[in-house]
DNA sequence: AACATATAGTTGTTTATGCAACTATACAAA
DNA sequence: TTTGTATAGTTGCATAAACAACTATATGTT
């Protein structure tokens, strides 16, 4: 029983995920110090398709941990933008394959160079060992739950 | 210098939060099939007032990590479903004093046993420790952007 | 072929967040 | 008193998430 873990006023904290919102924040305030005007959650997209191009809806759903609403929006917001194209697969017409445009593509090295930067300025004071126990925490959490 | 802590595909998943969304989702789904028909979001701010009730909508701000206008369209929606009222205060004109309504209260033992539960289920087999450690770090990420 | 079922994606609705601009009150300094 | 400034809260706008209901295509069974 782990009932008196955590202490009430605790709960929420835990439960808000303030750590990850302020990583966000702070991501998002680079994006658009840097001059580059795409949200977070557009931006975790296209970090998909620079891993690989020409996934699926589905395949992004399940990359990204949204549902597929979700994705079908964001995709539409990236396409508006002229960052992404949806293309019919030939094989199953029921897919789209999202595949980055040029403009996207130049995204990527910048981005990530501000990506890597804000998170080395969270972590900063964080050891190794302590951040691997962290990162095993939330991931059994995630597991118990999902 | 922490450059290759994160492979760059864990990187997202770490800023995207997916145990604490995970936890909000699970627990919006249990307040859901007990019939408790508010948001997590709403019982956030329920749970301070419950904690010390009358309290001011930028105390609510501080101690939820919300913005000023988060504050104020939750406060709407919890009064529209006639859980809290604003009252003005008598010091100050410019300060919403916010209170429970008796509803509000009656709700507060069934909903906490089941955060309770909810958190309880998320961290089977987490050891005390490794929590610990886990919020501590998250607590660090915290203050770092701050 | 016909039917049922599963899968991929879209649309509508409600709720919430982030940001900027705004109003109103309080307070402090000249 | 006037002027400036800080604080509390609200409003408008864009983006995103959760959920349910929907369309269209694919697949498997009889």
């Amino acid at each position: 029983m782990l009932n008196n873990q955590f202490k009430k006023g605790e709960l929420y904290s835990f439960i808000s995920g303030k750590a990850s919102t302020a990583i966000a924040r702070k991501l998002q305030k680079n994006f658009k110090h840097a001059g580059i005007e795409i949200t977070i959650e557009q931006w975790s997209i296209l970090s998909q398709l620079w891993k690989e191009d020409g996934r699926s809806q589905q395949q992004l759903c399940e990359a990204t941990f949204r549902d597929k609403p979700s994705i079908t929006r964001l995709v539409d917001n990236l396409e508006k933008l002229d960052l992404v194209k949806r293309v019919p697969s030939k094989n199953d017409r029921r897919i789209n394959l999202i595949f980055l445009t040029t403009a996207a593509k130049n995204l990527e090295s910048e981005t990530m160079e501000i990506a890597n930067a804000t998170l080395n300025e969270a972590l900063e004071g964080v050891n190794q060992k302590d951040l691997e126990t962290a990162k095993t925490v939330l991931q059994k959490v995630y597991d118990n739950l999902a």
